[in-house]
DNA sequence: CGCCAGTTTGACTAGTATCAAGGTTAGTGG
DNA sequence: CCACTAACCTTGATACTAGTCAAACTGGCG
């Protein structure tokens, strides 16, 4: 697996650092062999592989420490549509916790790590676990704001679409302390089109549009932003 | 005022009942005159009158007690936009939580009520407020499943899109305990179409193709799902 | 070096926005 | 209670955007 990985949160970072035990075992308790109970080790997904499928009972919520995942949802016609990202410091799972069961497959675009927090961690009859809760809600309000975007773009062209799906990704690199204005987008051309609801020529034929503006520069996943404020005011 | 309400949720069904003071204040403890303390008074809200204003400081989470909200946005260009539409039983705000000021105005589509729980409440050094957390965790989670078709709506023809928001409408009314086959929608034709990012003709007569095949029965604002499960297959 | 998945480019068609006008409903005031 | 007015909704004709089909290209990997 030569490609070259998302870099990881680093767990003072993490919106659920003060809930994860993985922390505080790194740090201090792991000479006292402490019982980690309930929460968060972290594992080592594949490239492919994934977390949590659509319709299975809902076990763990999930963050991501390290690596890029996308959800993909079943339309009742068969088709299969990519409905959001997934980068490091942010959760996978969150429908789960009303529903009880995933509502969507999320699979790693490349090789990654998962810390996971049972269901039981948040279950109604817990008493001692309002830490945990604080940074789940925190986590939580992140996804609708982020998904907000998402539904944004019915209302927008095919160009702008492109352009603020990079203004977006951007702006969630940046805040969890990545490089905001050159990356390399972790999905392909086809996710991107799913998610946009787009035609993969259309998404290309985008980018080329926006690299010819001199908006961005673009070399297959490598993308350079040069003037990120601009591809917002355009959208 | 004699436009004819959305119904409201009765107490016992809300999410956030076991949260929501003035719930036990109704039943019980009216009489004591105990201190409402930090939770949930009701108030009404006339129709076009905004809940709150996005980029406000993030004060109170809100919960749909009766009548009908859109969320509104207003992009760079000056453009408004609708992100999303709640209901009874829903929450208003959810996005403040993390990022400490609202993210969208919301605004009343027709005279109604909101509870509402302030900052304070489920601020990270509280500790008794277990239970306040415990529902939000659950509304704010089946915000993002609801916003989760949003993102579906670029995927699909215009046709779809209509289609998939009436089955949407349905399947939110009747989580609520509302009639899910039979309404009168609550917002116009242009607020449709903003949120589903058509033009208001295109809504029109997308409506007007679905009443002709069948599945659904139009008048004005007034809807009957005809076949729901055509609807969403359809999509 | 050559294969294969992913990406780009081109030509043509289908679907939707736009512009324009007519019709309907809800709310207002007499 | 009815007439009036303004907002809302529907319908029609045309222009343009994005989807589809087809094919060539590129880069990573055996």
């Amino acid at each position: 697996m030569a490609q070259k990985k998302q870099p990881a949160v680093l767990c003072p970072q993490c919106e659920l650092n003060d809930v994860c035990r993985q922390y505080e075992k790194d740090d201090a308790l792991r000479a006292a062999g402490e019982s980690l109970g309930d929460v968060t080790p972290q594992n080592n997904v594949a490239k492919g592989v994934s977390v949590c499928q659509a319709e299975n009972r809902f076990e763990y919520l999930y963050a991501v420490h390290e690596g890029a995942f996308k959800s993909v949802v079943t339309l009742p016609g068969g088709e299969e549509r990519v409905t959001g990202f997934h980068f490091a410091g942010e959760i996978i799972g969150a429908e789960g916790v009303s529903t009880g069961k995933y509502g969507r497959t999320v699979v790693a675009l490349q090789d990654g790590q998962v810390c996971y927090f049972p269901e039981t961690a948040f279950s109604a009859d817990e008493n001692d676990n309002s830490k945990i809760r604080q940074g789940l809600l925190m986590a939580m309000s992140h996804q609708v704001k982020n998904e907000q975007w998402t539904g944004l773009m019915a209302a927008h062209r095919a160009e702008q679409r492109v352009a603020l799906f990079l203004f977006m990704i951007s702006k969630r690199f940046e805040f969890h302390g990545f490089s905001s204005d050159e990356f390399r987008l972790p999905m392909s051309r086809d996710d991107i089109a799913s998610y946009l609801g787009l035609a993969v020529e259309t998404v290309s034929r985008s980018f080329q549009k926006l690299k010819g503006a001199g908006m961005i520069q673009v070399s297959g996943r490598n993308v350079i932003l040069e003037d990120r404020d601009a591809l917002q005011g355009f959208s």
